[in-house]
DNA sequence: ATGAAAGCGCTAACAT
DNA sequence: ATGTTAGCGCTTTCAT
């Protein structure tokens, strides 16, 4: 049960052990010949670095740590997907903690990772996060964050996010052609990024169009699939319906539109229907949902390289704010009028 | 920049390293007052432990590795959930990675949190995975090792699971309650006890009621909501077609469905449909899918407590081989005949 | 109830 | 190219 130590490796070789633990690093400064009978005798032991010694002499960590919201979306674990990748290929680990789309949690989740001294935290805030102060720690520390997708304009915060406001706007603009008059929003906590984001680039493509503004258009909800139901509720009591409607996510836009359709709405004749985020339930409903598509394991793979990058001190982070990468409007069935 | 060690500690109270490190671990030979006064102080400086270094000394890491065929599905990610909360709540880190359905992913997964010196392994096979060789290292080191939902059956294994067996019974024999006599079974890979069992179900209710089996309609895909459209096209090229479909998943089944529906099938009338799982989309999908339920957030709270207690030297699992969890057939529109 | 001291396994500055 | 040495911060045995 005893474990193989570079001392062990050492004394089998007759060199020190630091000649071994260069060796195990590829140091320069040692023979090639050497790292060679190095490494097999390791390999041969069964040697494991022990990487608390490690750690504990150079005071890194060499692990990542990482709060989403949720795990349970399609977005979210390609992203995640993508981060795993450029970390493991770089000897990074994972501690991947969800805050349930609670502020309470995420203040507990950065606690817990602060005190695990990750190298570096990737951050996709909760919707009702208002407050940054959690993060201080790592502020005053000079721990590096980054945040994605759902993320706060603050001032030494590094932001990868795609152009919500413009692709709302192409998204309402797409319904407006389809001859819409009557759009409604459904959108999440305005106070994160992407639903404020999402509402101003609809409410931009209304002004543009003239169309005025209904306050009773716009709904703020949790974006949940039962919310969606609830909308729908909404909808059929109302006199003067929307002919379109534009959700901030797909799953709260399939669950709306599958209550409508339920109660003899006909989609998109009656209501036009846009989602957001591509989600594979998007093609699963009837008629398909336009949507807009990014790319998570693309966006996961930056987040990931940059935090490393600028780990290994290149390219620092110091001097970038934001990275907006590109998404696309995806057009089927539900806004399909004619 | 410096980090406050329990020297500082020490040395600011006038007392020992040693009387620092107890009174922080609460040992009971530290007066109730002296502890306080430690407690006030770390707080006070800005006190965190260094895991590395009580690591180093204790040899144990306070982390579980966690391997899970992917994160995106609902039902993962609850279990994902149950386990975190244990974990957190008791002091563990999780590790967590995807081996997205490749034993040799799963392999490299494993070597990783081997390397990690996680103290516990728990893991949800990939469904190619037949060797359980990159695992042996874990027992041979006598880490713990616990596997739901996706297990497999070894000796020295612990393993967490639904009786799928006897649910895919339960779900067949309804379909046939329902009169359907022709039910076509779309599963998984059989290697898998999840599919395997879901299968012997399936052909268990099928012999009780004396239908043949037929070869015809069985179909083992990688039950992706793809797959289930290429089944789909598959079924309307038959001449002698299903009655039902009993499908190992609800994505699989959800995009088949989708698929005949598009080309004129009655659902149910003239080809019923049953899931397993209940993720969210069985309930937009029209009509609603039948499925089976299954608590994955009770499922990760107890894989989670199995191995903290064992860990902790209560309740060994090495008594204990296999824990079946409740799970109930929910009956909807999708299998409703009448 | 508290302290002294050794050592967990590794790395890196400083030799040689 | 390789070796020596001194810790990193904590825990724990043994002593008082």
């Amino acid at each position: 049960m005893k474990e193989v130590t570079i001392y062990d490796i050492a004394s089998e070789l007759k060199v020190s052990p630091a000649t071994v633990s260069r060796g195990l690093k590829n140091h320069p400064s040692i023979s090639e010949k050497m790292k060679k009978k190095i490494r097999q005798k390791a390999e041969e032991m069964g040697y494991r670095t022990n990487t608390f010694a490690s750690n504990l002499r150079t005071k890194r960590t060499s692990t990542l740590g990482v709060i989403v919201p949720r795990l349970d979306s399609n977005f979210m674990s390609t992203v995640l997907a993508g981060i795993e990748k450029i970390a493991s290929e770089n000897g990074y680990n994972l501690i991947i903690t969800q805050s349930f789309e609670s502020a309470k949690k995420e203040k507990t989740n950065a606690l817990t990772l602060y005190n695990s001294r990750v190298d570096g935290l990737i951050v996709s805030l909760a919707s009702d996060t208002v407050s940054m102060d959690h993060f201080s720690p790592f502020f005053r520390k000079k721990i590096p964050l980054l945040f994605f997708d759902r993320v706060s304009d603050c001032m030494d915060c590094v932001n990868v996010v795609i152009d919500n406001l413009q692709m709302a706007y192409e998204t309402t603009n797409h319904m407006i052609g389809q001859r819409c008059k009557r759009i409604m929003h459904i959108g999440g906590n305005r106070n994160r990024n992407v639903y404020a984001d999402r509402f101003n680039g609809y409410k931009m493509a209304l002004s543009e169009n003239n169309i005025p503004v209904d306050p009773e258009l716009i709904i703020e909800t949790d974006l949940s699939i039962e919310s969606g139901i609830e909308v729908a509720k909404k909808i059929l009591k109302m006199k003067n319906k929307p002919d379109g409607l534009f959700v901030a996510n797909d799953a709260c836009a399939a669950g709306c539109m599958k209550h409508l359709k339920m109660n003899g709405v006909k989609i998109p004749e009656q209501i036009a229907f846009a989602g957001f985020n591509n989600d594979p339930i998007s093609q699963l409903v009837e008629p398909n949902l336009t949507t807009v598509n990014y790319q998570g394991y693309e966006m996961g793979e930056l987040v990931s390289k940059l935090m490393i990058n600028h780990l290994n001190g290149n390219s620092p982070l110091t001097i970038t704010n934001k990275v907006v990468l590109r998404a696309e409007l995806i057009v089927r069935g539900s806004t399909l009028k004619k």
